[in-house]
DNA sequence: ACATAAAATGAATATTTACTCATATTATTG
DNA sequence: CAATAATATGAGTAAATATTCATTTTATGT
């Protein structure tokens, strides 16, 4: 007989909000420790007493501020996905002012998105796909992808050299192809077979090539 | 005090190999329970107890065969590994015998990959990512993909029309873009934002264009 | 039929780990 | 300086689960 996997009632709000500055920094601490606890040990055996110990914090005080040990590796997941999509409309917000040509725009894309990624590879591949996380975030990524793919489409409009018919699918594929290149590549960068700059502009041809096709 | 995690002795072989038919059919069994429960529990949840139970054996004979449950999503991935490898040198041989366009004959790569990864891509997507995978694993499937890579060159060679400077490079590019969104496309099929053939042709597009540019 | 090896069993074990709560400490306010 | 609210503590709990091993069942070869 296999354990029923009773439907264990699971706190979904944390006991207290921070209120005071003590318990902001208290709540910051504890999200670096588990980035940093996170990152070395993997997430299933990320456990909370040790999150809790590399904060310094007790394992009481963690649990004031987060309901759950999926509450805390979404709490970094957010962050990074705001980050993403910060630096991409600081991108766009460059490249609509400074009128540069496609191919040192999308060279600075890439660029970006790869030194973005390059940051803690290890961490944002355990938190995006190590991790067990529940449906709404999947969703949430979703939506933030195409909202991305919506923005770039946004900018090709402004490059009268793009052949491409639907812009929108364009963007997709753009933000799509950087993506899931640029995660590989600084999840494992396999700078003897080929190195980072050159990976780079080989990526850059190939959106360039695909966008302005005869 | 954490836990001291400590260097627990966990064994590396199984203890019997199977020898006569029945055995082996067991492990057969045991390896099709597995794929079906870690697609429906995910890897942390999908629990050895659960595995024997859906295979209809003893969990003591689940372990007379596997020294560990790591060792059972190792061998379900060697054989993915496998299989992807079986499909690209079967496309490679069908296109030096059949002389395609570039254009077709990239369309049937991809498509082949992603029909291949489509089948269980919640399964692969398990075992590639969620998984926490010993070092080794991982560097043979570095390993499969630089020689992916180099299969691949071999073939572009064949195409005049390919302006690349350099065939190794291209051939990783080529390698590494389909297996990167096909996979992303098996995952999470945004059908609703861009319909599965149409994504087909755009990578397709994205790819001649990228080998053939001017 | 017999002996021996292979295969299968599953209750029990040992460990891990997410999470709680009663209590203590520290800050704020009037 | 109360009085109250916010914050921090950490030993302890309950549940889950990977793995073992002594025993039983089944096949094989002579």
């Amino acid at each position: 007989m296999i354990a029923p996997m009773a439907a264990r009632k699971q706190r979904l709000n944390p006991r207290k909000q921070p209120v005071q500055n003590r318990s902001k920094t208290t709540v910051d601490t504890i999200l670096l420790g588990a980035a940093q606890v996170f990152e070395v040990h993997g997430y299933a055996a990320g456990t909370t007493n040790r999150i809790a110990e590399r904060a310094g914090v007790s394992i009481g005080t963690l649990y004031q501020y987060f309901p759950s040990k999926e509450a805390i590796a979404v709490a970094l997941l957010e962050r990074h996905i705001a980050d993403t999509d910060h630096r991409l409309h600081e991108w766009v917000g460059h490249m609509v002012v400074e009128q540069h040509g496609l191919c040192d725009a999308l060279h600075d894309y890439v660029n970006g998105m790869l030194e973005m990624h390059s940051k803690q590879p290890r961490l944002q591949h355990i938190l995006l796909e190590e991790t067990p996380l529940p449906e709404n975030v999947h969703q949430a990524l979703l939506e933030a992808e195409r909202h991305a793919a919506k923005t770039v489409a946004g900018l090709l409009r402004l490059y009268p050299e793009i052949q491409h018919p639907c812009l929108e699918h364009a963007g997709f594929m753009v933000v799509q192809t950087v993506e899931s290149l640029t995660h590989r590549f600084a999840a494992h960068p396999d700078d003897q077979f080929i190195p980072r700059n050159i990976f780079i502009d080989e990526m850059v041809a190939m959106l360039v090539a695909y966008l302005a096709r005869v």
